[in-house]
DNA sequence: ATAGTTAACGGAATCGATTGCGTAAATTAA
DNA sequence: TTAATTTACGCAATCGATTCCGTTAACTAT
């Protein structure tokens, strides 16, 4: 396989009787060079094959117009979609997209930060790992003036651009939602501590019980793992054969909530009416288990499509800009079968 | 917010008292720098904060370790998994992994490729989009060296490397899967027949049929255009409202496969007594649905990451390599509630 | 007609590595 | 002891753009 040598700007100089320095501004549009030449210039390269190296232009600029993303794992709806609207928003504007995922390691959370930063990312989106506590992995892109966003799952120590959703909120409404249909014994699926997601779902889930009048039970407030379809079947058989079991389940994603439901509907436990079950994510699953789960929208793709938005921003700007807008965004309950109860009991 | 210089092999080399040669040898472990020296060099890079430039590496060197991936949307189950074995394997190698999405437009796979083309990727990785017949945009690739492994949805008229599953085996296994099961009229939903996946899955079944002496009926052949949902529900929909309706489905989905259950539920028809189903490829949604659908096991991330080894080894090797090279993965046929019949009519 | 602008382009340094070639010192062989 | 290697590094070109400063010619204003 002869392999053929690739055009540069030098090559495009020589053949047109014009400098480097020309073809270069000629192919970005600077104002100084004449439309004709422009014209001339653009035709010939698109005719001699000539593609431009981002690397060689990269290096001298100083911008490697490529967003950086940092997630746990890809292989999930939310952060697929997540990834789905950065990558759209990026493309457009000419940005390309390098990605890279922790698998809720820290350890590999902070190679990978490391890998992006060889990369001369414009800038960078995370969502954190499950076991991220320390940020200082982050702190060489902020001394260096590259922009980072949190989304999602964001820290609460470290002043950055975060798009996040109101969880405290949806936890609250997911709650009271349960409430209104009857639920006097809500139990509540939660995940790690010091996430902020999990984190004010829960308070959110705590204070709706509180202002509601109902009691906080310690053994109805299960602390997850991972979140996983079989630590949340093994949660719910534990719950539903308590002696005086919960008559509804807040459940901090919908995997775990779909779970609940399938593991009630084999023990015999009635859902809706015995057990109202709302979940999380508005996963697929979710509009497809029997009955269908109730759960809390969560706009990944737009918070993906902020996320960039907010990079391609800071790196249109050359003034300092204001690193530490956060942006909250609305979520909606969905009522569906695991909840909606005909007779309110 | 002040920016920090970066700091470079020439202010370690100035700081060290060597020459920036021997700085960047010893940071590459090169031989010829001895052991002292490589520590002793290692150890102040790390603690001055130094950083590689991938983009100056990469251009002297003429290798990006990037690899592309050109897909045609991430937010779905089959293609996350794939990307997902893409980055692991690629991240162990110390490669980073762009992605593309084409939306399954030809045109944006053109714009795609060429900016993955411009980042200097050491390989690509691409799953055609629906779209896609002329080839045209993947030659400059080849002509400079670049290895494409076409994965999934692969042309046939492109020689260069290629992991595929067997989709006419899956297609057969499927179809007599049916057929053991007792079913005599059995429809099968296609998708676009340039793409080779939906074609010889379809193949596979007009084979089964053949050989197992069942009549082929044009009008149990639906040709869908997306595989979509609501496609899926419209053509099932159609097909048990015919006088003489089918007793079996094959769908070349699960999309569609888990659409053809709760239609047919809708309608009083019963799942898999009067009509059994079977989808293609495990996504979550199958073991969901009630009954849970029974389907063609489809080996995402292992065909993520054979693919991925497949660029790492091109690289690694500086002869001519054979790019034709063709890899084959089996896949399982997972029989569920939707198609096991317990009387075989 | 002359000075002052503007338009259109060229020269050459620069970004931060990598690497072929050269060389002095240290080591080994004879 | 001397020649032959080997070890451990340095020099300087190079990758392919971008961009700061000119410079020349055409044009405009007075």
């Amino acid at each position: 396989m002869k392999i053929k040598k690739e055009v540069t700007i030098y090559d495009l100089a020589k053949e047109l009787n014009y400098s480097p320095s020309t073809i270069s501004r000629a192919l970005n549009n600077h104002k100084s060079i004449s439309k004709k030449t422009v014209k001339l210039i653009k035709e010939a390269a698109e005719e001699m094959g000539y593609r431009p190296n981002n690397l060689a232009a990269g290096l001298r600029s100083n911008k490697s117009n490529t967003i950086g993303v940092l997630i746990s794992r890809i292989n999930r709806p939310f952060v697929s979609s997540l990834i789905s609207g950065i990558e759209n928003t990026a493309r457009k504007a000419g940005y390309n997209v390098l990605i890279s995922q922790s698998n809720d390691k820290y350890q590999s959370e902070i190679n990978n930060s490391n890998a992006l930063y060889d990369s001369r990312i414009s800038g960078l989106i995370v969502s954190l790992s499950m076991e991220t506590i320390d940020m200082g992995h982050f702190e060489k892109f902020m001394e260096n003036g590259i922009p980072i966003v949190f989304v999602d799952r964001v820290p609460s120590n470290f002043n950055s651009y975060k798009v996040v959703i109101d969880n405290y909120t949806a936890g609250y409404s997911a709650t009271k939602h349960l409430i209104e249909q009857g639920c006097k014994r809500i139990a509540h699926f939660a995940g790690a501590k010091h996430r902020n997601v999990y984190l004010e779902r829960k308070k959110g889930y705590l204070d709706a019980l509180r202002e509601h009048g109902l009691p906080i039970e310690d053994k109805l407030v299960v602390n997850f793992k991972t979140l996983s379809f079989d630590e949340g079947t093994k949660a719910t058989e534990k719950l539903l054969k308590m002696t005086n079991p919960p008559d509804g389940i807040f459940a901090a994603n919908d995997t775990t909530g779909v779970s609940a439901i399938m593991c009630a509907k084999k023990l015999g436990v009635k859902v809706p009416d015995q057990l109202a079950v709302i979940g999380f994510n508005d996963d697929p699953i979710s509009s497809i288990v029997q009955p269908s789960l109730s759960t809390v929208s969560h706009p990944a793709s737009k918070m993906g499509a902020i996320s960039a938005k907010r990079i391609l921003e800071h790196s249109a700007q050359s003034y300092d800009a204001d690193l530490s807008e956060i942006t909250v965004l609305g979520t909606e309950i969905i009522a569906r079968g695991s909840s909606l109860r005909t007779v309110k009991s």
